[in-house]
RNA sequence: GGGCGAGUGGUGGAAUGGCAGACACGAUGGAUUCAAAAUCCAUUGAGCGCAAGCUCAUGAGAGUUCGACUCUCUCCUCGCCCACCA
């Protein structure tokens, strides 16, 4: 009989589903619960092999764990809102809702083809309202605790369609459908304090099983830096600016400062700058800039001085120019920075150009004080020159001594920065969550009473943005008016929905208790799988993601809602599949490869076995088209292993070789996929394979062995031969095999023998031979007698069990 | 500009201080077949040699070491992330 994939999966994945198998039981207590999550999908259409990549080894990894005995949970659901679904409405004339679901159903069907462990019991999806009401609930929890907050914050802004765009939606600076040049505007919006939780963020990330690159990446995003906040007395006014500075050891350097053109030094003095016509014109040429674009201009940097006022250092009390320029931000730090030209790349770029003095305070060379000629800022630590009782000290000595200095006259103030900002969550889009608000003329905010939730998102027909920069649900008088919850008079609805990385925020937590209509779970259930053991996903969220949802359950924490501080304990990313060309995947390329192509062609198991074949997991790469044919003739092997007597060979069992052999597999396999390397876990199953395929006799004992260990990465194939070989009760259920350590080891190495590190003979020898008897060995041996004629061995390297090293 | 990661046969990769190229793909030759597919066997880094064997070889160059794909430094190339953060 031969091995056809397609009739055995289909069916073993509707026994499954059928018998519950992978459902996970909430009643197991204690610490043998695992709870195995990968990145849940966005619905956008078909289930890609990227998709398969994450899902398939995380899923080798779960059944894997389940043997070892573990009480695995594996759950699955969509992360359904987004601004593709309204792109798609606007594009076919679906609406969100139905395209949504559509997609959902189709990438149900595709998920169940890949043959996962699934508990479909726990699926959820983040517009249901039945789970949105809770993505609601937990804004108000936020709104109630000041986690959530009001302010203006500038937008993408297009002048021409008269809305709000995302930055997606931007390219090159002009609108991605009328191509008129986007510009910030200031709307007022809804934002959650992530930087409250900045230090807690930072901290914590050293306790996490993550991939340093991961933790790395984080701490560059929340970007702590210390150092000292300096006010600058402005000259003839009772006005300061205060600036802020990591390096206060060059501030005897200073020779201008420069504050952003939104700072309100300028607004506020209007008519003491006395060329603020000219300063507000490059005002304005600066705010059709985003953020974005002011940052990654390469181009020089341009300013403007604001005559008429002049600032004091402090230090010195000399008078220096104050300058308004696009290379300092005004949302960082103090909005405003003394220049350092002769220390700071960039305020020198700027120095150069506007012809300021640039005045050398840290030398490389001290007590010489031969400063070197610059061709550009010296940033490197050295001792202060020119710098009054501070000259002579190192600079980072310096850097606290200078600012201690200055505290004492309250010039000076420790300070600490963080580039994390507060978390933007405002959408004035369709497909979302509405935010649960009302705003009252009377009353202001108020939140939404609890018992009134969910805030159903209405199902109106025209979803494409207002003219006034509102949501479309503006549109809606019906969802609009409504009473005020404390005043009872009328009142209107927030009509801005919620960002979508709110709603992936928790949902690692509703999987734990799915269908609660009382809480977003129980303190039980989140007692039994929380928090999550093994987290699988994309290097893609290493920062968005993966900091919201560490920001939510330390808030959710604070407020006594959980009782653990971090969401995910393990994290490890999957590499990326490029396509044959080894270019990115892309339709326009044409080198997508359909995963449904392919297990029609192979069948789900190989295909789950070629991409934990390829390579390193977190590493992934090309896809090769022939890649598979070597799976299948492997899973084809294992077929014929288990259906029919080899007799074509003449080899004899060689009982105690493929004894050791077998533990050795199992210790391999075992350790190998504990550690996420499926990779050389699938080489050490093949080279069984090819042995036992080799042997004339089979004991049915190491079939089965096989078969256990392949069963997480072919689990349809396994299944049915356990069966076949006579097993009653499904694989999936079975105890992981155990490797007799003494099994392990081998009898008899390969000795190597070295004469100045290279190797010049190999001998068979007992595992533990001593270096006497290695010695004897080796001036035995005929290879080595010509290498040592007339020499004199000048010392000898042993390693027990490995080799011996000769030098001459 | 900064950070991180990678670079090994024709290809994907293995080996993380101790036999470089496991395992697989592809290729070549053979067996089987009327023929093909499938399957099986053999060979397969380069060079020299009839052979035993020797030499070279893990992006380039240096260093540490008895011994380096592996550790350190410099440089090159590619990929990813961040990017005027004071």
């Amino acid at each position: 009989m031969v091995y056809n994939p397609n009739k055995i999966e289909k069916r073993w994945q509707r026994i499954w589903e059928k018998s519950g198998i992978y459902q996970a039981s909430d009643k197991v207590k204690g610490k043998n619960n695992f709870y195995n999550l990968v990145m849940f999908p966005y619905p956008s259409g078909d289930l890609h092999i990227g998709h398969w990549y994450n899902f398939a080894p995380a899923d080798v990894y779960a059944r894997f764990k389940k043997m070892r005995g573990l009480n695995v949970m594996s759950p699955i659901g969509f992360d359904a809102f987004g601004l593709p679904a309204e792109n798609a409405a606007i594009k076919r004339h679906i609406h969100p809702k139905t395209w949504t679901y559509k997609n959902i159903a189709r990438m149900r069907s595709q998920l169940k083809s890949m043959g996962n462990s699934y508990d479909w019991s726990r699926e959820i999806i983040t517009c249901d309202p039945e789970y949105y009401k809770w993505t609601q609930w937990m804004f108000l929890q936020f709104y109630k605790n000041s986690l959530a907050h009001r302010a203006k914050v500038p937008a993408n802004w297009c002048p021409s369609c008269k809305t709000v765009l995302a930055n997606e939606q931007v390219v090159d600076g002009k609108c991605e459908r009328c191509d008129s040049q986007v510009i910030q505007k200031e709307i007022e919006q809804w934002l959650f304090k992530i930087s409250d939780y900045a230090e807690a963020l930072l901290e914590d990330l050293d306790n996490l099983d993550w991939p340093s690159a991961t933790k790395l990446m984080q701490k560059n995003w929340i970007g702590k830096s210390e150092g000292w906040e300096i006010k600058f007395k402005i000259k003839n006014y009772k006005l300061e600016i205060p600036v802020f500075t990591t390096r206060a050891d060059t501030l005897f350097g200073c020779t201008y400062l420069v504050v952003a053109p939104e700072h309100p030094i300028i607004i506020n003095n209007k008519s003491r700058i006395t060329n603020y016509k000219f300063v507000e014109q490059y005002i304005n040429e600066s705010k059709k800039k985003t953020e974005r674009e002011r940052i990654s201009e390469i181009e020089e940097k341009t300013g403007v001085e604001l005559k008429g006022i002049k600032a004091i250092n402090p230090v010195n009390g000399r008078e220096i120019p104050i300058f308004a320029a696009n290379y300092v931000l005004m949302h960082y730090g103090a909005g405003a920075i003394m220049a350092v030209p002769a220390h700071d790349q960039r305020d020198f770029e700027f120095a150069k150009k506007y012809n300021l003095p640039i005045k050398m305070v840290i030398c490389p060379n001290y007590p010489k004080t031969i400063c070197p000629i610059l061709d550009r800022a010296f940033e490197n630590e050295g001792f202060l020159v020119d710098s009054g009782k501070f000259t002579g000290m190192p600079s980072n000595t310096a850097r606290e001594r200078v600012g201690e200095w200055l505290q004492k006259d309250e010039v000076a103030e420790k300070k600490v920065y963080y580039r994390l900002k507060d978390w933007l969550i405002s959408r004035q889009r369709y497909w979302g969550a509405p935010i649960p608000m009302i705003f009252c003329e009377k009353c202001s905010w108020q939140p939404v009473r609890e018992k009134d939730l969910p805030v159903l998102l209405p199902n109106i027909k025209d979803y494409l943005p207002t003219g006034e920069g509102k949501s479309p649900l503006a549109k809606s008088k019906k969802f609009m008016n409504v009473v005020c919850p404390k005043c009872k008079g009328p009142a209107q609805r927030e009509t801005d929905t919620m960002d979508t990385f709110i709603c992936s925020s928790w949902y690692f937590l509703r999987y734990a208790d799915p269908c609660n209509e009382k809480k977003f779970a129980s303190a039980q259930k989140l007692q039994t799988w929380l928090p999550v053991n093994m987290y699988i996903g994309g290097a893609e969220h290493s920062v968005m993601h993966l900091l919201y949802a560490r920001f939510f359950v330390k808030a959710l924490k604070k407020m006594g809602q959980l009782n653990f501080s971090e969401p995910f304990l393990s994290l490890r990313h999957q590499g990326i599949i490029l396509g044959p060309d080894g270019q990115k995947m892309s339709k326009s390329r044409g080198n997508v490869v359909d995963p449904d192509e392919q297990v029609k062609k192979y069948g789900a198991d190989a295909v789950r076995i070629y991409l934990c074949f390829m390579g390193p997991y977190n590493q992934g790469g090309p896809w090769n088209p022939n890649g598979l044919v070597g799976i299948s003739r492997f899973l084809n092997k294992v077929w014929q292993l288990c259906r029919s007597q080899p007799s074509t060979s003449s080899r004899k069992a060689d009982f105690y070789k493929l004894e050791r052999l077998l533990h050795q597999t199992i210790k391999k396999v075992t350790d190998d996929i504990d550690n996420l390397r499926f990779n050389t876990a699938i080489s050490a199953l093949m080279i069984l394979v090819n042995e036992l395929h080799n042997q004339s006799e089979n004991t049915s004992r190491s079939i089965k062995t096989l078969l256990l260990l392949l069963a997480p990465f072919a689990p349809h194939l396994a299944e049915e031969l356990w069966l076949k070989i006579g097993e009653k009760k499904s694989i999936h259920g079975q105890k992981w095999p155990v490797y007799d350590s003494k099994l392990v080891e081998e009898e008899k190495i390969q000795f190597i023998i070295q004469i100045n590190g290279k190797v010049r003979d190999k001998i068979e020898t007992a595992a533990d031979i001593s270096e006497a008897e290695a010695k004897t060995l080796v001036l035995a041996s005929e290879k080595i007698k010509p290498w040592l004629q007339g020499k004199e061995i000048k010392k000898t390297i042993f390693v027990q069990g490995k080799l011996i090293n000769l030098v001459i």
